[in-house]
DNA sequence: CGTGTTATTGAGTTGTATCAATCCCAGTGG
DNA sequence: CCACTGGGATTGATACAACTCAATAACACG
């Protein structure tokens, strides 16, 4: 399946699926009420999503940018597989790390302020789709300031002013809308409050999906 | 392994730990700074809980009443267990229900007043560990105030006006510290803002934790 | 080079946090 | 059985971080 950006996924109605990112950028989307929503995850090119198709809350996969997806229903995958010890290892270590960056940012939003949030969405997505270059990290964000927002738990405006504060402390510098250069790495990690690097679960490969 | 309350469960030190708690009722608490925690999940008797040991923040687990736990060493499980299909599966499924609520989790805290998230709180709550009394549900929360407000992202103050304010709204009564009577469940539910009734992943069976 | 959308900046408001007193229960010991 | 006691809970007053509303600026696109 290939879809344009901004674009819905057509997923079958009130059952989960289990979404494979073959190429683009997407955002995993929980509908909390009218006007407000939440960016569960952000997801890249290789990942795998689970998207729950019941529950107390209603969850869109849309499009950032040009995608190529593969869909299965999640029910019939699993019970197909049921027998087959080596898909469903890889499908457990995906979970666990979709689990343990789902619980870190319930971390973020629940107990940290704007300023350590944003940090550590910079950090974050550094591990996912940053490129390195020399002492700085050159980011190309495909989501909006909304998006990000519906993702920390704040507002475009406050996102918009922690770009301001980030960039008159030097830390980060900013190109157009979605170019990033991260100056100070360390700092950033520091002001996200971590206590150590990022493992394995936060880095790009086996990602059931991301946070 | 039993443990009193309030108790810290030991756990290998420097890698992930499977908990299962055979009884009693326990906290998974993420340390993001000095003062500041998040409660990740509550457990009770028949939990399997992931607890992480190495990411950016630390975890522990907290006892809230007396337990008796299992604690395997989760890669040596993992190791164990990759060439048997009905272990995995079950794992997969528990890890699964967590995502799910942790998820719901996310969402509940970055994006609901603090009046949502208590309904929200309590109507989880009734689904794990609530009795019916005709029409009301009778909850005996083993957690304190403080707990709650770890959970949800608030503070004690908070909390305790919250409860106030749904016993002014004739919605609960409450008896001593920890017993709740649930008076309008509905009332509740449409409180939190849900669309609709919790699914299987939040009920008690095949509980790899609980947010 | 318009034109519409997204981002930034400013001013004022508000929900929740913080600080500070009581108050109330659940143990403990008399 | 009941006073004592200490930690949790409640309530009130105030502060502040983030939200809301509003106006301008910057970008991307045709």
């Amino acid at each position: 399946m290939r879809l344009g950006p901004g674009k819905i996924a057509p997923l079958p109605r009130g059952q989960s699926a289990l979404v494979h990112i073959v190429s683009g950028a997407a955002k995993l989307v929980a509908h909390a009420a009218a006007e407000r929503e939440q960016v569960t995850a952000f997801n890249f090119s290789g990942d795998l999503v689970m998207v729950p198709g019941s529950g107390p809350h209603a969850y869109v996969l849309h499009t950032l940018i040009e995608c190529e997806l593969t869909v299965f229903p999640y029910k019939a995958l699993r019970g197909a597989v049921a027998d087959d010890p080596a898909i469903l290892a890889r499908l457990l270590d995906n979970c666990d790390a979709a689990l343990s960056r789902c619980r870190e940012k319930a971390l973020m939003i629940g107990r940290k302020t704007a300023s350590e949030r944003m940090a550590g969405f910079l950090v974050m997505m550094a591990a996912r789709i940053g490129e390195p270059r020399g002492d700085a990290v050159l980011l190309d964000l495909p989501m909006s300031r909304r998006d990000i927002g519906d993702s920390l738990g704040l507002t475009i405006e406050t996102i918009s002013r922690q770009f301001s504060l980030l960039r008159e402390a030097r830390q980060i510098a900013t190109e157009g809308r979605s170019k990033v250069v991260l100056l100070d790495f360390s700092g950033l990690q520091e002001r996200a409050g971590h206590l150590a690097e990022l493992g394995p679960a936060f880095s790009s490969k086996f990602a059931l999906d991301q946070c």
